[in-house]
DNA sequence: CACATATAGTACCGTGTCGCACCAAATGGA
DNA sequence: TCCATTTGGTGCGACACGGTACTATATGTG
């Protein structure tokens, strides 16, 4: 187990996997009832990025089948939260956009969040997390391209 | 924005958030057909933890609810990768033990792991990640802590 | 234009996740 | 000892995830 050692890449991802539920929890508890992380993410995206965006886009986006995506807007339809019409570019496609219900819950979620990472950031010293955010995202940009 | 902003956690999360995705992908690939990343986690907790430990104490150690973790025992028990036995201490409950075919399922994914992080770490500095290590190790004890 | 192929989306189904209700066994206080 | 409370585990139901198969539309090649 020397210095180059490539099994660290188990030990960091172990540690990330945890780290994902321990925060996944946090956001959810910010998150009106039946609504999860991935609904909250597409939310998150489409005020990002701008809505309209195809669910096929947002499934390249997040990596995930379209089936996933196709549930998960689906749900998000259900609470009313975006609203879905034909792509008049596209007649096999779709366009999802955000009603003003959907762009709420995701300002009412950032809102509960800022308490939380405050008291967060008094127990830990966040000079730390912002010193390792260049390598996570080096990480995240290398293991996405070499994902064939 | 300024240096101490705790919004550096939304970042930090996010990060992970896909790492986790990503890296669940790659550990997936190396297990056989049905068998998924918290399968995976169980074999490997009782290989390194010693088997016959219940399912709640593994429920806690992976902080899951003990229904999840009664499903994932039974799937487990399916596919013949451990067997579970009644607790002589404590007739209220189980003791989980591994087979041989756990135990080897568990050496094959690491095994093929091997090759799959080696070319990881022809791309990437391996010594990044062994500097962020400890930051992570102290993120995931500080949230555990914090959980309520 | 005709037609093979590629692409967006969905239906369906098996499986995973997890809250609730329940039972059985253990524990602890009177 | 008796009994209230706690704890380990499971059945069930609602919803999430994602593979296969299918339809409809678009695209590219002749």
């Amino acid at each position: 187990m020397h210095d180059r050692d490539p099994a660290v890449f188990f030990d960091v991802f172990k540690e990330i996997g945890i780290i994902e539920q321990l925060s996944r929890a946090i956001l959810e508890a910010r998150l009106p009832d039946g609504l999860i992380a991935p609904h909250f993410a597409v939310l998150n995206h489409l005020t990002v990025r701008g809505d309209g965006r195809t669910p096929m886009e947002m499934a390249r986006a997040f990596q995930l089948p379209k089936t996933s995506m196709t549930h998960t807007i689906k749900a998000l339809e259900r609470h009313m939260l975006v609203a879905v019409r034909a792509n008049p570019e596209d007649g096999r496609s779709k366009c999802v956009w955000l009603t003003q219900a959907g762009r709420d819950v995701r300002a009412q979620a950032i809102a509960g969040l800022g308490p939380d990472f405050a008291a967060l950031a008094q127990g830990f010293d966040v000079e730390q997390l912002r010193a390792i955010l260049p390598v996570l995202t080096d990480l995240r940009q290398f293991l996405d391209a070499a994902r064939d």
